[in-house]
DNA sequence: AACATATATATGATTTTTCATATATTCAAG
DNA sequence: CTTGAATATATGAAAAATCATATATATGTT
């Protein structure tokens, strides 16, 4: 990944708030953004899509829902600029978390490994 | 100044290289920048217009040249942004320096204060 | 006049958005 | 176990918006 990369998709507001929105809350599903950001779900799905395909988020399916992070692998140089980018937006961010936290049945999260939802 | 403001700066390849050359080289006029991006007159002229609009650089005449350079007073978080993304294009950087340095008839730079130029 | 720089306009290219539809998963009913 | 409905997500195609560049011209300095 180079910066100009990285940059193409910090410098769009859309996908700076989902971005910003996801760092903060560690993962997210694409109906969680779509109802925090209240854009429509073509609109969320398609730039997630461009940040995935820039390496900058990667995702997992759980069931029907698929969930969006920030690439792990993401080198120093990407955090730091992602980083002090938002360093200005906590306002809005805080903004689209309580639109988020009005959502209803938000969907259920497993980790990865270790089957939390096991009965026994 | 707000960060998607300077994204949109640096998420250009052309800014981006004439930002990074500026910040290399403390300051250039455009025709420098002409010369070491090879580049036409109007494109460069455009992007410093933009650059100088989005307060990430600041200019000063001097005769019949104008010289741009980073704006002084860009906050600690646009300075990081600006680093970071330049890490990866140190090769680029050094191109265009190359050619910059082939420039014949380069204008004589005088300081802003104290006029070094003075015959006496 | 000549030189350096800026700006206006038009145009081509890229990006973003929308709409409609497709795919995948879950769950309930038969 | 299959069928069909509901939900979540993705994508093709087209429309709309934005952005970058070129050409021509203007402004300002020496």
């Amino acid at each position: 990944m180079d910066a100009m990369t990285l940059l193409k998709c910090l410098a769009d507001p859309t996908r700076l708030r989902m971005l910003l929105l996801i760092l903060d809350e560690a993962e997210l599903c694409v109906c969680e953004l779509v109802q925090a950001l209240d854009f429509s779900q073509p609109k969320i799905s398609r730039h997630l899509a461009l940040m995935k395909g820039a390496d900058v988020l990667s995702d997992r399916r759980q069931g029907q829902w698929i969930h969006y992070r920030i690439n792990e692998q993401l080198p120093e140089w990407a955090m730091n600029i992602i980083q002090n980018s938002g360093l200005g937006y906590q306002e809005i961010v805080s903004l689209d978390k309580q639109r988020l936290a009005k959502m209803g049945d938000r969907p259920e999260r497993v980790s990865n490994c270790c089957n939390d939802d096991s009965i026994l």
